[in-house]
DNA sequence: GTCGAAAGTGACTATATAGTCAATAATGAC
DNA sequence: GTCATTATTGACTATATAGTCACTTTCGAC
């Protein structure tokens, strides 16, 4: 049974991970799924770049051999992981009810993201680490910008049934962006003097307020 | 003439930088600005942590001992480097013309991190990962906080004028939050997938709405 | 111009990290 | 059980970086 080095879902052709049969099989699983959630630990406590190899096999009480035997680099397995945290997060924002209106439908986006935000905040921070290597190395950007699209997909795909036919795919990206900006900033910035519990009372007040503006934005 | 390494304003005392007056105390200056000026390209570029500082004193075109001789380390640079961010940017938020009404003060507030944006990038990058140094390392982030607080509360002296006296320091720092949450976060995801005019336009309409529902949140 | 003091230099050392690989352990097929 | 296969290991090598320090250059006082 060999491991291909490069084989997660980010290589063009997604890989179906059937469940696994042996023992053998699992071993390898469980192997990949320690070092996953070591090295969430891991980026999220010291960032990713100063993040070592060592730093997360030890945290996976794991041989650095082993890890080498998963991923190729650091790089592969940060894809890996923003790849499923923001699975985690389009996943959330894909159960809406049906027949909701337009500001059940941004409500709903806002809270999906505060409930991810409380839930997986070494999530949270690693996508928005994430979302910062845009200027820091375009070889890394490129790599990293193909789930970052899928994110927007997924906010577009739910607000589309509400917009005007005329309204362009542009103009949806723009407001995709500013939901996504306002929500992670929000919630960035609110880390700084903010208690957990501030920041949901926070939070409420400015989300009503947010929806309102966003809401005309769109029929208008 | 001794310089003192750690000689910045960052500790405790600001020291008056009185103007230069010989040929050593302007070569010193310039010294300083060019590795200032060459961390800051660096540190945007290759992000803070990556970045080393052979890097800073190569593009300095200095020589590494210089380095050492101005400041004590990496983390000194960075936090000489946000102090001078935030500055500007506070700078900016603080000539507002007299006689504004509320919504003018939350639309300048907004132009003002817009223009910074436009015209700092590299010192919004730097301030935007300064930022998210919360969860990564509690040492630096202690370093760090000062200076977002001095930001903080800029903005809510720009704002207490219209606030009703019985609305408290908690409620308004809440503001300034969302209010920098809403326009860095904007901007930053912004960047993934728009040029520079379609941010201007995106940003525009949306700052309409968001400063009509802000102002309301504020005097109600 | 001379001289003392401080700024600037870059080769050097010490250290930390990435990535390798020969040896070991676990597993499945028979 | 035996054996072939493959996952796992961690000591090892190669390399990159932080930080030092003896030396050179620049400057100001006289």
């Amino acid at each position: 049974m060999t491991i291909e080095p490069s084989g997660n879902k980010r290589d063009g052709i997604v890989e179906i991970p059937r469940k696994p049969v042996n023992r053998t099989e699992k071993r390898v699983a469980k192997t990949q799924k320690k070092l996953l959630s070591a090295a969430l630990e891991v980026f999220s406590e010291y960032g990713v770049d100063a993040a070592t190899i060592d730093d997360i096999t030890q945290r996976a009480d794991l041989g650095k051999g082993t890890f080498y035997r998963h991923f190729s680099d650091k790089a592969e397995i940060m894809g890996c992981l923003i790849d499923q945290a923001i699975e985690k997060l389009i996943g959330k924002l894909r159960n809406m009810d049906a027949g909701a209106t337009i500001e059940d439908a941004l409500e709903h986006i806002i809270n999906m993201h505060y409930q991810f935000f409380l839930e997986n905040q070494e999530e949270f921070i690693l996508l928005f680490q994430g979302r910062l290597f845009l200027k820091l190395d375009r070889r890394i950007t490129e790599q990293m910008e193909e789930p970052f699209n899928r994110y927007f997909e997924a906010i577009e795909s739910l607000l589309s049934p509400y917009v005007s036919e005329k309204m362009d795919m542009l103009r949806i990206r723009r407001f995709a962006c500013a939901v996504a900006g306002f929500v992670f900033g929000f919630f960035s910035f609110a880390m700084i003097g903010m208690e957990s519990e501030e920041i949901e009372t926070g939070i409420k007040p400015l989300r009503q307020s947010f929806v309102k503006s966003l809401s005309s934005f769109l029929v208008q």
